[in-house]
DNA sequence: ATAATCACCTGCTCGC
DNA sequence: TGCGAGCAGGTGATTA
């Protein structure tokens, strides 16, 4: 469940009960995700307090007195707070165990996700190093997109999810926006103006702190367990009604492929 | 440097 | 009912 608003609706959820806790102990019963855990993570954590629970982009960091743990939900991640004892099932792959008596689960069918440790500051992290802005912060705005697109000639869509522009921007969200500003998704990035990136900006800061707000109903399923997908699946206007009428003209939606993700928006409320 | 494609995995839905 | 094909919220690596 891992679009940016998901991630951050997870950090909050979990946060309180992992700030200020101290870890019993870290129990990997698959260490094979998307790059392995480091053998030695265990050790690293065990017995030591989490001060903060951040995020930057997708990742969430956990930050213990001499470095970070680093997590990523890929596709098919979450992440949940048990009672300790709960038994695991199949993808139930890492229990950060505190001396609490509640326990951080992460599970990951797909395995796309990740768990790795940074003993220096978070940021200097291989995979955080490059990262574009925060989406929500004030580095980010259509002045960036505009400049960043320049002579750029992949589809606007593909653009505005790559993580050097701008960080977050997942591929529910990335049609959403585009919706929302009236730009077709295969439009050249290099060829639109900077007042509709100003519009664009404005509708990805939108999109996303709505669905942040939302994301607070999702917060039980984290926490509680007892998942129940596509809390806000009603307020999408595009992501995944491909043929069905636009909800602003009633024409029938396109659906296409760009960058192998499935693109869908409204021909005519879109140019 | 940029763009397109591949790759990593499991699980689910669809059409035959 | 069973089975292969295709697709799914991400993103680094590889190839032109």
């Amino acid at each position: 469940m891992p679009e940016l608003p998901e991630v951050e609706t997870a950090r909050r959820g979990i946060a309180p009960y992992l700030e200020g806790q101290r870890i019993k102990k870290v129990i990997v019963r698959d260490s094979r995700l998307r790059w392995p855990i480091p053998d030695e993570l265990p050790a690293l954590m065990k017995g030591k307090v989490i001060a903060t629970v951040t995020r930057r982009a997708k990742y969430l960091l956990l930050a213990l007195p001499k470095g970070t743990t680093i997590m990523h939900l890929g596709m098919s991640g979450s992440l949940r707070i048990i009672d300790a004892k709960e038994p695991a099932l199949l993808h139930d792959h890492v229990d950060i165990v505190l001396t609490s008596g509640k326990a951080l689960r992460f599970t990951d069918p797909r395995r796309f996700g990740c768990v790795l440790w940074e003993p220096g500051k978070p940021e200097q992290h291989k995979l955080l190093a490059h990262l574009g802005p925060e989406p929500l912060g004030n580095d980010f705005d259509g002045e960036r997109l505009f400049q960043c697109s320049r002579k750029r000639k992949a589809p606007v869509k593909t653009f505005i999810m790559d993580n050097k522009v701008v960080v977050g921007v997942g591929n529910i969200y990335a049609n959403e926006a585009l919706f929302a500003a009236g730009i077709r998704p295969d439009r050249q990035a290099g060829a639109i103006s900077r007042q509709r990136y100003q519009l664009l900006a404005d509708q990805i800061k939108q999109v996303l702190a709505k669905a942040i707000e939302q994301g607070g109903t999702t917060l039980k399923d984290f926490v509680g367990g007892d998942g129940k997908p596509g809390y806000f699946k009603q307020e999408l206007k595009v992501y995944g009604r491909g043929d069905q009428p636009c909800t602003s003209c009633k024409k029938s939606l396109i659906e296409i492929r760009l960058g192998q993700r499935s693109t869908v928006f409204c021909n005519s409320c879109q140019s």
